[in-house]
DNA sequence: TAGATTGTTAATCGATTAACAATC
DNA sequence: TAGATTGTTAATCGATTAACAATC
């Protein structure tokens, strides 16, 4: 397994087998098959069975997948079998959605740090969170080895918050704020626009 | 131009394209090339012609794009020349952040219904909107021709939430529910899930 | 005109599917 | 054993890129 010549189409998918997984392992489920898998995510059980075979073999013929097994391999895979420290720029709306999600608990990330430009909001609490200022946003980031972050500033800020963060470390950027930004090859970045996403079914009504 | 023929991965580029020149529209700009609108989305230069020229020739050789001339022909195409009403079911967080978001003013979409099951939720105010019982959702939003919806119900209420959009008449649902929902084939659904999307990340951290 | 840039073709590259031997 | 299902190969399908004539 060398992770440089795993396509990126297949990384993407595997955090969707991984959900599925889970929420078959809380319905207290043992083993399942690529068929089914394939059936409760939208995709063919070959390409689930050629995915997940890039990594190694973890089905038998005849029985399918035990599941708590392949989510171990998964989440090994995906390195979410630590917790990953996530850093919050922008406390609006949105930003204190993500401060208060429930949805990173046992999928691999925590939000520990809040930032904000706007001096109104400095000091305040969102959560268990006091907003601290983005303008010691380096600072708080590097030493503490933060590595992913999301950002929910204005588009006018996105560029110059991104910066900073690389800048600090950070390698991985979810970005909701609705303008593509330019990062070095070694960032990821992922966009999140509900307009975008809109835009794209609204072609086919 | 005919709709069935144009590959999806082309249709999901589109919006991120039109996102990028209205940018340019707003900054003042005048024409843009291939080569200047790739950069700035990041995409190669021949891609976005050949995306460009599924739909016809909107470009001049020499000069480059038009950018309002652009921007009308891909909002006619993405059928965000006019405004879709989109109706919001889960007044959670999430919910209220999509409420009150701004970011879909001028962009082809506004929130006009919030649901949610919660009697203590029902009949307060979320922005301008008053709550209303997830139980009648089919009655309000079947009459009012409503084709989109957002969906940020907890993940064991999402599929049967769709179930009853469906019933109602809704074509695209933007699904924030951490679970891959079943529809029928001429149902588009969208996933937004912030734990995915950093999860395609890890992996190469 | 000379330079720039499109739209399009052909070539390349990559992803998906079908099929089946291996084997649980 | 018989049935089920994986992992993998080869074939198919689809997307991207490179190159360039057309032309503004």
């Amino acid at each position: 397994m060398n992770a440089n010549k795993i396509p990126d189409i297949i990384i993407g998918r595997l955090p969707v087998y991984l959900r599925a997984l889970q929420r078959m392992a809380d319905s207290g489920l043992k083993t399942t098959s690529s068929q089914e898998l394939g059936e409760l995510v939208g995709v063919s059980a070959a390409q689930i069975r050629k995915d997940i075979s890039q990594f190694g073999e973890f089905g038998k013929q005849g029985t399918g997948y035990a599941i708590v097994y392949l989510i171990e391999k998964l989440r090994g895979i995906l390195k979410v079998d630590k917790i990953w420290d996530v850093a919050l720029i922008g406390a609006g709306d949105m930003g204190h959605a993500l401060a208060h999600y429930q949805g990173f608990a046992n999928r691999g990330f925590r939000v520990v740090m809040v930032f904000d430009n706007d001096k109104s909001k400095i000091g305040k609490n969102v959560g268990e969170f006091t907003i601290e200022d983005t303008a010691h946003l380096v600072e708080r980031i590097k030493p503490a080895g933060i590595k992913t972050a999301m950002l929910t500033v204005p588009a006018t800020a996105a560029q110059s918050v991104a910066d900073q963060l690389i800048q600090a470390g950070v390698k991985a950027i979810l970005n909701y704020a609705p303008i593509s930004i330019n990062v070095p090859n070694n960032v990821k970045v992922q966009y999140i626009d509900p307009s975008i996403h809109l835009q794209r079914m609204t072609f086919y009504l």
